[in-house]
DNA sequence: GAAATACTGAAGTATCTGCTTGACAATCCC
DNA sequence: GGGATTGTCAAGCAGATACTTCAGTATTTC
């Protein structure tokens, strides 16, 4: 894998790592809203809240606007397409390695017995 | 979501956050192997390749097992599989709110026209 | 233009993380 | 048994992280 990619994935995972992150995620999952809307129902500041959508929107799975003296913010599929990409990458090595696991044993066995 | 399984995703997301451990685990996807060795390709200490071996366990991303003085480490699938169903889950979520985004642009439109 | 709204930026802080060192325990090999 | 190998535990540390407060800016509303 690529450097810069393997710090994309770093960053998100990082992101989606954090559970006040994921709510804002969440919440964002029921449609476009303001900053300071998303802030109430989180337990945190509105300063908190921006720092966070800094975050999202680093690792792409955040889009925001501002106009005027609102910003909007919705969910960004890119990052989470990446997300996906990483895992479909990594299962088939995963599935490999179990196959692995298999001879591993057997291979044991075959010492154990032999 | 269920808090319990909320934490799981939480340590799930920081395990794989961490560089170390993703190194940790494309080593392991190559099959089984001692702490030890897995340690030598990694610039840290066995110390803190133990320590990132516990997080591993800990969200189900890899198995260890001590016969004698030797851990083996391998890959476990069970946290993988709760990492693809939480982005399975998700994505039928994001999926809708990019629906909502739609139908908030054609309300914006409205209003704008109308 | 004044007051209210919606953010933004800088600075500080408590806690968490990843890492190290050094001492220790268990096991294997001779 | 004695020495080497393999891992573990405890303590400590530098830097990152999430969060706060407070002051400021831009925009809307009256």
């Amino acid at each position: 894998m690529p450097e810069l990619e393997k710090a994309e994935i770093d960053r998100l995972f990082h992101a989606l790592g954090d559970p006040t992150r994921r709510a804002i995620l969440d919440l964002l999952s029921r449609g476009p809203i303001s900053v300071t809307r998303l802030a109430e129902p989180l337990a945190v500041t509105l300063t908190a809240v921006g720092q966070h959508l800094q975050i999202l929107e680093e690792c792409e799975l955040v889009h925001t606007e501002k106009v005027g003296r609102v910003r909007t913010c919705r969910i960004e599929p890119a990052g989470f397409t990446r997300l996906e990409k990483w895992i479909k990458e990594h299962r088939s090595h995963w599935e490999l390695s179990l196959d692995r696991l298999g001879e591993f044993l057997a291979e044991e066995d075959e010492n154990a017995n032999g």
